[in-house]
DNA sequence: CAGGATATCTAAGCAGTGTCAAGATAAAGT
DNA sequence: ACTTTATCTTGACACTGCTTAGATATCCTG
């Protein structure tokens, strides 16, 4: 038989290097039909190979889903780590921050929402995951802690938890357009800018310190 | 034939009253196990009806989750109302009306989880929701507004926005003990009150003014 | 009260899904 | 060269959403 498939880079063994294809064929999927849109069956044959196929690489369809999450924190990872690297003051590191986990979010809404889900983000998440999600956490910690220098552990576990939930709601609202409906805005940035103005999130947070 | 089921309230026909039967047997299915959890199949023999019958009432499994998160609506809507009820200060008002919210998705998780579901949710949700959502939004826009008597229509969506971002990401992380993972609590009302003092959030809005 | 129109339900089946067991094929190791 | 192991395919099972064709009860009109 021998599918005559182009192998992509590094070829090991019988089709190609399978595992990365997969999780590369599902993550387009993911992203442009969203994770319910994902079927096994259709990254297979995105590949050429037979439908049992993936079943030796992974598991379950739940592992393929968490192989495309572990790539997803990754990325998201990166973007953040990005975002505070340009700014000085602490306070536009924590803004910046802030945009920048937004920005993700939409542009990458399949995605984002495939990481947030309560699969693999609850408290019964694999513990791989975990550790790229701590990673994620220290970013807003520090940042945080910058901006409230003289704030206890405790405090600085709930600036976190604060500025955590307002960021995550307005990606959550934005991503479906909810947000644009209550307050119309053209540019994001600009919006979240206006938003945190006016809830006085830094300003407020420093204060009661 | 003819199925010995209980009748379970105004009998018009064939089977019982199919309609609600199903509706009420899917949302229990729901609070169980989810949306993703369901099937029609199994909702149906539950009711101890054919596969097919379901299509008679509903074109697709997609309007049966509909009617659900109609009622859901409905239920959220009264908890909102009732809890803005026994306040009299404007401000307790905002904060009682955000635990209300919170409350609620963490008492119903996998109801609260599908109404805000992008199907549902989103810009190509149909319109009937859209009406019940704007009850709520009602709710939340005349309490701002008497927290900002001074502020122009803009700047009240705009506060809109910002609490119902800031509650929206409490209640979307709370659900899944990630909240807690970063800021350890008890009693979530209590936990909630602290995140509102530390974000300043009324007194930062009347500041703006 | 008959008898046709209508609403409601069932039976059977299609296409698609996740998953598994058994076998085929190729690579690696001895 | 021969065995072991890794990789992939075939074929199947149970389940899903959904459709078509037909059965059955209710309703409505004459």
């Amino acid at each position: 038989m021998m599918s005559g498939k182009a192998k992509s880079s590094t070829n090991t063994y019988h089709h190609g290097d399978l595992r990365s294809a997969l999780i590369d064929a599902a993550i387009k999927i993911v992203a442009k039909k969203g994770a319910s849109g994902l079927s096994l069956r259709a990254v297979a044959k995105e590949i050429d190979v037979s439908s049992a196929a993936p079943y030796h690489h992974f598991k379950d369809k739940q592992k393929l889903l968490g192989a495309i999450v572990e790539v997803g924190l990754e990325k998201f990872n990166r973007a953040l780590t990005r975002s505070v690297k340009d700014s000085s003051s602490p306070d536009d590191r924590l803004r910046a921050l802030g945009v920048a986990y937004v920005i993700f979010a939409t542009e990458n809404p399949n995605l984002f929402e495939l990481i947030q889900s309560p699969d693999f983000a609850g408290d019964s998440a694999p513990a791989n995951l975990a550790k790229e999600r701590e990673r994620n956490f220290r970013i807003l910690f520090e940042t945080i802690a910058a901006c409230m220098p003289n704030a206890s552990e405790s405090q600085l576990r709930t600036g976190c938890a604060a500025a955590w939930a307002l960021v995550h709601g307005i990606a959550v609202l934005a991503i479906d357009r909810r947000l644009n409906a209550v307050m119309p805005y053209e540019d994001l940035g600009s919006a979240m800018t206006n938003l945190i103005e006016q809830i006085g999130f830094t300003k407020a947070i420093r204060r009661d310190i």
